[in-house]
Order: C-alpha cells, then sequence, then structure tokens
DNA sequence: TTGATTTATTTCGGCGTCCAAAAAAATGTT
DNA sequence: AACATTTTTTTGGACGCCGAAATAAATCAA
C-alpha cells in the first residue's frame, strides 16, 4: 500500500540523499552533489545550508589536493560530513569475547578494543549490563562523551531476532534468548539495533560494490556455523519476525547427523566446523559432543593434514562442500540470485571443497539457473562485520535521524535559522 | 539508494493512494477517504476534482442504500473509481487452453472466454500472434475498442521470465522461450506483462486479506508442477531475472528420482501429479514418460483409491506429503515467513498429505522456526489466478499510469482544467 | 593591470503541493 | 424559520523544488 506523501516527506527524502550521496562519493562540490543527486543547484544550496548548519556537514578548507588542479572559473568549494557531528559504535560478538569499533560521523574508526569474555558461560541477564558496563569505560577512556554516541550497532553469529533486539541463538552463547537492545538502551539511553554476522557482511559488501552486489545477492558465511545474508533489490532482507534466514538449519538429509539444534541432516551438521571435525574424527558420529565449540587452531590442523593426503581428512571437506553445493542449489532455486559469496574463516578451506560443491551444484540445479549465477569467494577478515555494522548504522542515522531536520527552528528561505 | 524527491513525486504517490483506497473499501465519501489516506479534506478535493476531470472516478448519484441512513448534517457524495475509464484483460495459459478475462477499471469482469488450444503442440513463433489473434476478436465481439484495453496481464505455470516477457519453460508448452509481451505490443499496441501462476495466487491472497498474508508469506502451488509465489514485506517477490521461484526444482534427494528439468531428485519428481501418478504405477520408475501431461480425471481415480484404502496409491500421496514436507521446511529455514499457503488443483488430496507433510516438518525444522509459522490449505478455484492477474494489472494502472496525472493540461487550484 | 571569460554558488521569484481555518452547502431538529 | 450538524469547497499561507538572473571568485589574455 502507497503511503502519504507531503513536503515533509520531500525534505527528509532528499535531505537523506544528500548525506547518502557525500558518504558514498566522499567530499563533494555542490554542483557535483546537484548531479549526483539529480537536484538543482538551487535546492542544494539550501539543503547543504542547513545541514551546515545543523553541523552535519562542513566545507572542506584544506582542500589542497582538489585545489591544485588549475582550472578557469569560481572554484569548488567541497562539502563534506562532518566527523564531529555525533559518534557511533559497532560491536562484534564471538566465541571468544566481544569487539566493540567506535567511529565517527564520517565513518573514521577508533581501533579495536577487544574484550575478552567467555560468552558461552554468561547468563542470559548478566551480558547486556556487562556490555553496557565496558561501552562506558571505554567510551569514557576514549574521551568520547556518552552523548555523543547517537546509536549502537550489535552483530552475532547466529540468530538474532531484531525486533525483540534478543539474541534468540548464537553458537557463542549457551543461554538464549538474551535481550542485548533493551539493557543497553536503558543503561546508556543510546538506540541500538541488532543484527546477524552474514547480514553485516552483505552490508558491507553493498557498500563496497554497489553494482555487483545491490541486485540479489545471497551471502553465505561458513564458521562455527553456516550462515546466510540475503540481498533482495539491493536491500539486505532480514525477515518476517526480523529473524536473519537460517540457512545453516536446512535439512539436507531426513536422519541425517545430529545438529546442535537437535535436528537431524542439517546442512550445518556436515558443513560448519563441527561437522567436518566429526567427520573426520569418527565417521558414525555417534559419541562427538556437537556443542562443544571448536577451536580455530584444530581447524587449522586437519586442513593441513587434507593437503597433506591425509585421506579421511580430505574426505570430511570433501563431503562439507558437497552437501553446501546441494545447500546452494536449493537456495538459489529458492530465490534465483545473480550472484552467491562465499565468506567467513570457513572459506580458508574452500580450495578442499571447490569441486564437490560445484560437483553437487550439476547434480541439484537445473542448467537454466546454474548458468544465471555468479560464483565468488571473498577473503574473510573480521572487520567486514564490523565495516556492515557501521554502514548499517550510519545509514540509519542518515535517513531516520538526521534528515528528519531538527524541530522548533524557524528558517529563512535558503534554510537558515533565523533566531 | 534513496531518490530524488520533489512535488511531482508527491501528486503521482497521492493520485495512486486515492486511487488505490477507492479500488480496496469501495466507494468512499471525501470525508471518509481523508481518514483511510491520511490526507486532509482539502487535499482530497484537489485530488479528486482532478481525477473526476479526468474520468477517472465520478461521484455516485443513484446512492439509494448509503442515502438511506437519515443522519443530520449534509449527506455524504460518494466517489468510487469510473468502470469506463478503462479496461484490461487477464490471461490465464493452461495445458488445455487459454483463459481470457476482460474487466473494466473498477475491476467487474466479463464472464470468461476459453478458448481451446493444444499448447502443447503449438510452436515458439506462433503462440504470440494466435492470441494476440483471438484478443482481436473476442474485445470486437463484445464490443470493446481495442485503444479502451490499456494493459494486458498473463499468467502461466512454469518459469515466466517477466523481464524478456517469456516463458522460459512451461508444463503447458513443449517449446521453450515463448516470447508473449513482444508479440502482444507490437500487434495489438497495448503494454503487456507476464507472470507465473503462483505469483499470481499470491497478488489474490493479499487483495483478499492483507492483514493476513501482507507480511511474508509463501504460497506453494501444487499442480502438474510445484510452483511458489513469494510475499516479502507485503509485496510479491518476483526475482533477480524478473523468475519466478523454482521451487518445484529445488533438489530434495541427490540422486533422487527423474525429473522434467532432467536432474534427478527434485521435489516436483515426487509430488507434482506425475511423480506421484509415477510412484504409484511403478515403484522404480525406470519406464515412466514425464513429459506426458497427466490427465486431472487419473488424479481424481488415484485420489478415490487411496481413499478407498489402496496401499500403493496411499503411499505415493504419503511420499509426496512427505517429500512436500521437507522442502517446506527448507523453505522455512531460508526464509521463514509467518505463514504458508497450499493452493491449487493439488490441494483436493490434501487430506491424505496431511500427516506425512506435519511428520517431515517436525523432521526437518528445529522447533523455534516451526512454532511461529502459520498453515493453511486455501481451496482451489481458477479464479484465484485470474483475480491476481487482475489485481496486479490494475495496481500498475493505478500506481503507474494514472498516478502520473495527464501532461500538459492547465489546472485551476483547485486541479480543474482551465481550458 | 585590467577586462573578458569561465565556473560555482546564491538569490529571487514562481510553481505545485499540502494543510488549517473559514466559508459555504445541504440536510435534520426544534 | 432559526439553529445544529456534517460534508465539501474556498482561501490564504507554508514548504519545498526549480529556472533564471545575479553574484562571486577564480583564470586567461592583452
Amino acid at each position: 500500500m502507497l503511503k502519504k506523501a507531503n513536503s515533509d516527506l520531500v525534505r527528509r527524502q532528499n535531505r537523506g540523499l544528500v548525506l547518502e550521496t557525500l558518504r558514498h562519493h566522499g567530499p563533494l562540490a555542490r554542483i557535483s552533489l546537484g548531479h549526483q543527486t539529480g537536484l538543482s543547484p538551487a535546492s542544494i544550496t539550501s539543503i547543504s545550508g542547513q545541514l551546515i548548519d545543523e553541523g552535519l556537514i562542513h566545507t572542506i578548507t584544506e582542500d589542497e589536493d582538489a585545489a591544485a588542479e588549475t582550472k578557469r572559473g569560481r572554484p569548488q568549494t567541497r562539502l563534506s560530513l562532518n566527523p564531529g557531528a555525533t559518534n557511533v559504535l559497532a560491536i562484534s560478538i564471538y566465541v571468544d569475547g566481544v569487539e566493540m569499533v567506535f567511529a565517527d560521523f564520517s565513518g573514521t574508526t577508533r581501533p579495536p578494543v577487544m574484550l575478552r569474555l567467555d560468552t558461552y558461560a554468561i547468563s542470559k541477564d548478566d551480558f547486556g549490563p556487562r556490555i553496557a558496563h565496558e561501552i562506558r569505560y571505554h567510551a569514557k577512556k576514549l574521551g568520547l562523551p556518552l552523548a555523543s554516541i547517537k546509536r549502537i550497532g550489535v552483530a552475532v553469529q547466529g540468530v538474532a531476532d531484531s525486533i525483540k533486539g534478543e539474541i534468540s541463538w548464537s553458537p557463542a552463547f549457551r543461554a538464549r534468548d538474551i535481550p542485548v537492545v533493551e539493557p543497553l538502551q536503558r543503561l546508556l539511553d543510546i538506540p541500538c539495533s541488532i543484527a546477524n554476522n552474514a547480514n553485516m557482511i552483505a552490508e558491507a559488501l553493498i557498500a563496497t560494490d554497489r553494482n555487483r552486489y545491490g541486485g540479489t545477492t545471497a551471502v553465505v558465511f561458513m564458521g562455527h556455523g553456516i550462515g546466510l545474508g540475503l540481498i533482495l533489490d539491493g536491500a539486505v532482507y532480514s525477515g518476517a519476525t526480523g529473524r536473519a534466514a537460517e540457512f545453516g538449519h536446512m535439512n539436507h538429509i531426513p536422519d541425517g547427523p545430529l545438529c546442535r539444534c537437535g535436528r537431524n541432516g542439517c546442512l550445518e551438521a556436515f558443513s560448519a566446523d563441527y561437522g567436518i571435525m566429526r567427520m573426520a574424527n569418527d565417521r558414525r558420529g555417534t559419541d562427538f559432543d556437537v556443542h562443544a565449540p571448536v577451536q580455530d587452531s584444530d581447524m587449522r590442523e586437519l586442513e593441513m593434514a587434507a593437503e597433506g593426503g591425509d585421506t579421511v581428512a580430505l574426505n570430511a571437506f570433501v563431503r562439507a562442500g558437497e552437501v553446501l553445493g546441494f545447500g546452494i542449489a536449493r537456495l538459489i532455486a529458492l530465490i534465483n540470485p545473480q550472484r552467491v559469496v562465499l565468506a567467513g574463516p570457513g572459506t580458508r578451506a574452500y580450495g578442499l571443497m571447490k569441486d564437490s560443491i560445484g560437483e553437487a551444484l550439476r547434480r541439484g540445479l537445473v542448467h537454466d539457473l546454474r548458468k544465471n549465477v555468479e560464483f565468488e569467494v571473498v577473503p574473510y577478515g573480521k572487520d567486514m562485520i564490523t565495516t556492515g555494522t557501521l554502514v548499517e548504522t550510519l545509514r540509519h542515522l542518515d535517513r531516520d535521524v538526521f534528515a528528519m531536520g531538527p524541530r522548533g527552528v524557524v528558517m529563512d528561505f535558503a534554510g537558515r535559522k533565523i533566531a
């Protein structure tokens, strides 16, 4: 259903557009901003005038490199996001701890703060307050007033319910339904949102190359579990309940090996680290504790063994690839994406799985569908998750907070404050 | 990325909103239109004034029933879509023929015209012109000038490429990549679009009850194949290439029975009519022609046998349900819909499959996911496809054609033509 | 040095849209 | 007939965008 439109909507949308354009293209002169956005120079003057007065953007003065090009005519004065306008915080939760990255409005990050924390042991209700406390401490240490932080984005592997603001389930926690958004908002008075790792990687990819990833892309995250971020029509899709897709628990074979979720035969039970480890250690999978976190060092060792010619180890990876391939084939049948991206630490072993993934795709997917899909593996870095979270958080500020404009301020024709 | 907004956008959106509101709620007084849309009475007067002048809506005069309620105050004059504003045409393609339903702007349909046509035999390039010819003939017969038909919507079972405007593949045709949109537009000069049956049923459901189906719903179509219409965030999702989802060719078991698509183990190969028939006739599926269309009468006979206690027949349905259940479980794991709807002629046998579907869902899906999904079966009528196609077609007119307004017409303050 | 040229930005006036408030219209009630 | 009530229209103002003209600030050329 359509929504009512009025001049309020026009202002919001165009202010948001200007902010997003500056964020995407970096500093731009008003004239270029006009070309990029499609707005007239007059409108750009008006809008940028307001944004400058509100301190959200500013003109660049020490603009050596651009001024260096000697051209005729009045020189451009480039506009840029004002880093000091606000701060944001991206939090990534891992099995062994929590990473906090503070950034300013322009997206420039402070060095990450790594927090050791036995997430697996912490209780449902202790987690939020503990994090709130750490945020308070580190913000102070970095000289960032709490009030300057306008939004916090949290990313976690597993099922994040973005509507309830909880971690429904994550391999990093023994506890379930861990409230995150509510305690942070209550204790810090800062708006907060939570999302899933794979979705944040998808955000990072869109930000990196909108042409490449902006259409319909499936981002498969391989690690302690198998996650999925779906980009549909250029935006990350986050499901009905705000929970991300549960690709890892898509069934592969009825009555297959036991999965962490308690069912049998989930994709994860074959292709996540623990599935591979189990396959390598004990082909029948009877007395294997699926809940015990797999150490990264153990996985590396297994990869080495497989590369060195250990048939049992190699076979575990081949089988993981086969099952993953069938999973992706099913995914393609359902969503018909233009592109499938593999990401996450599990892609380290991609070389071992490549052939069996391809073979499974051939067996499990009509040629018509397969031929239209581009495949790629992106090298994994934790920073992708942080980047994605920041992108998402800052976009929310651009579109939904700062696009609104200040309230109760009288402006003149060009949008300048009169009082 | 955001788009530029200006008063043009405002007008388009609000005109569209008024048209959609009248379409959805039926005749409404200006005051009620204001309440429904959120627009002020002044704006409604202005917008409706324009729409009336353009002949898109009109005031109701013979409004006995509403005027009957004797109330104080100036009586309401209700506005309604003007049926004579334009005509549209919905075409549904079946194995045995083609159905054409003409409707006016208010959505009132003429009796369906059923066209016998051996679709399975017709060649790739004959189909479009043949249909164009029939449209010309029947429009004339019904007294509808071709120029009064502003849009044609075509629905077909199978893979419809809505961007190319072709039927990529359908069980109704032996031919592939059959152009439909291009010949109709060329020969009749009427804009045309093509979509897939299941998506049109999804459209019909949204139109019927937006609260119920408007969030995230998966519509599974069971018939000569297994199709899927996805409603994401209230709108039918039609994939990257404009092709609908290929749920029927999602692999169930590697190296399973042969499917029409040439792969092995697709969902369809178990649960579409031919899969069930094969299972009942010949459990090894060696010498069964998967391409031969299954007669509806044969399916009914098989259903009767199963209901009468024939174990082999019953088992075929049970197995079809099991596989369908696993398919739906995978679908839920990926998309996490709020609701799954089963539709299509195949649902006649739902009673035979119900238990095995449920059992497969239990085995193939985490409880957390399963518990949030509502399940339902809608009784099948061909008219759902027609309804959905009309809804989609008329919405396009509301939003993208008539919302623009006439060009080059000078209006006074209230939107009335001056010249 | 000075004026012409060029390019960027701002100002001005106009237009389209929405909206609140006042006015008008149309009917019921007393 | 006067008043009350509800719906619709008119009026006048606000906000936003835009085209055109004006202004600003530089380079180029003589």
